[in-house]
DNA sequence: ACATTAAATGTAAGCGCTTACATTTATAGC
DNA sequence: GCTATAAATGTAAGCGCTTACATTTAATGT
């Protein structure tokens, strides 16, 4: 591999203009610009970006950590953020926190120590005591789906609790007044708020939450299928059953069927996300947008302005949920 | 941030020894090493790893190019590679090339100009020769899920044909006669290797392969869709339709329950990949399993000794498909 | 006690770039 | 034609590490 020092032999000029021509620096006559340019392709000539971090102290690599690589959350997550960095020369360097405390904090420390300029953050178990030092320290992040009121600025939320209210008015709308509720796990603060909405939809249409219609999950397919167990045998009826993921809904759809439930006949299913199979299950799910791509891009925004000054400012951090509506709600009819 | 030559200041030692106790070379007393490893936390150094990359002339980051980032396909994937490595202190940068040549080269060259030690490459539009003068160049690379004979050492793939025939076969032995066919776009070699397999199936079981069955579409949901409606718009009949692969299948499960058929009774529906979604569509999607996780680690596994020198050398590098049955095939009784 | 060898440590030259500063060359004003 | 100023180019000192080689110190044999 050519180093900048043969192309300058080449081009018969210093070091210096190489690199300046390499920067687009002004002060270069457009004659040596030129030999230069003939130099670099003659030799194929690529700058080492290695050297160039080291000398101006600047990767060019942020670090994204997610709970999952798979799973249909974090793959349109990823995919707008590497979109809005790589049409900006930055690189994004991935790891998985696989929502564990050590593993989340491995992940930050090896991005770290891998000098990113910036992280974006998707962590669910590691403290907010630990990320309140975090920030103290050198390297800037953005957090995902989390509000740390101390660390509000960097914080790109959805409005969970609008979300889970949304959910509920509609299937009150329906006409359903037995609603079960499965869950996400309630130390997470996105479980809690999307549960609060439902409660503040509840009071609102003069129903009362009824603790023995709940059931917590952990966001995951098969809590919604022993959920909707539990539920099921329990004594209190239900007509519709709102889940606080998809995934779950998915999984309670599977158990509902193997009870012998008609859907949505004899229950109607609400999820919450939309992720892109959602269209595909069957009857294919009504749920609240997430729209977790953006929230991508927008964080990808967050430090292409704070750490290399380029981009506007984002805007917004707080981003809203919309209902979709398909087919897994059905109207009942009183 | 501290740097080593403070470290050494603060030890009492020289550069040198410092960084012998980084690498844990053996001369090192163990009162030095003591030392110094008292004055690194006292510190808190963290070496950075940019001069070391530049010094060593090793990144120690393997570049991946996938084709997109979101869906089904791509992610468990990434997730088995991403495992593989990190936990041997290798980070993995991504890149996605959308099945789109010009985009795909965009992105190789990008790895390679990050100072990627190695890449990971599921490229589709790319051609073959492009890729093997690469592999002149220095840096080395792997390809997943696409054979070039040239390169075959290098090459991580299914058995596709064998696929594409277990998957015919399957119908057939649940008596379907009359049997459709949405292919993928046929200059893949995947899309063209599966056919084959169909075809292979068909004539050993005395069946002909009829072209009016066969419609060309293109690995995504829609043109499952749309190939559906044009098969079911021809006058030929058929009782059974395999798809190429499972989004396809999903988007022909649309059409066709759009087009009133009963699904299975009516049409049985084969799908291939096994992607997570397919045991959540109505009704659960019979497919062929891809081992896509464990190529992606045995990818990994390639590079890192290849590449790294650690970890055993690959065994294989031909996966085998398999038949997972599920209920979207029913029997034809005739 | 002394030479011989091995172990531990230090010295200094890179790795391939950027950039402050110095120097040279061109441009303009008189 | 000569100085004042700006533009273009060059010089050289880093950036924070690694590592070949040189040097010092400790261990061993006699």
């Amino acid at each position: 591999m050519a180093t900048i020092y043969e192309v300058s032999k080449l081009a018969g000029v210093s070091l210096a203009t190489v690199s300046r021509v390499m920067n687009n620096n002004k002060n270069v006559s457009d004659a040596t610009r030129e030999k230069v340019t003939l130099a670099m392709t003659e030799l194929g000539y690529r700058p080492n970006s290695i050297a160039q971090s080291l000398a101006t102290n600047c990767s060019n690599s942020v670090g994204l950590l997610v709970s999952e690589l798979h799973g249909p959350f974090y793959g349109p997550m990823m995919s707008g953020i590497e979109n809005s960095f790589r049409n900006q020369g930055k690189h994004v360097i991935i790891a998985a926190g696989h929502s564990n405390a050590e593993r989340e904090q491995q992940g930050i420390e090896f991005l770290i120590s891998r000098n990113c300029d910036g992280l974006i953050l998707h962590v669910e178990a590691v403290s907010d005591d630990y990320l309140i030092a975090l920030s103290k320290g050198p390297t800037p992040f953005v957090l995902l789906n989390r509000l740390i009121p101390a660390l509000a600025d960097r914080c790109i939320i959805l409005n969970n609790r609008k979300g889970g209210y949304l959910a509920t008015q509609h299937v009150l709308e329906q006409g359903h007044r037995d609603i079960a509720y499965i869950s996400g796990p309630l130390w997470k603060a996105d479980a809690k708020d999307r549960l609060a909405g439902h409660k503040l939809a509840l009071s609102e249409y003069g129903s009362r939450f009824d603790e023995s219609l709940l059931y917590q999950g952990d966001f995951m397919e098969d809590s919604g299928y022993q959920g909707f167990l539990q539920l099921h045998r329990s004594t209190t009826q239900f007509s519709a059953l709102i889940c606080a993921n998809d995934e779950m809904a998915t999984g309670a759809m599977i158990a509902a069927r193997e009870c012998g439930l008609q859907l949505p006949e004899q229950l109607s299913i609400m999820g919450y996300d939309n992720v892109f199979f959602t269209r595909h299950v069957y009857p294919p799910l009504t749920t609240i947008n997430y729209p977790i791509n953006e929230m991508g891009q927008m964080a990808a925004n967050w430090i292409l302005s704070k750490v290399y000054n380029k981009g506007e400012q984002p805007t917004h951090t707080l981003f809203e949920p919309q209902l979709v509506v398909r087919q897994s709600i059905t109207k009942r009819s009183s």
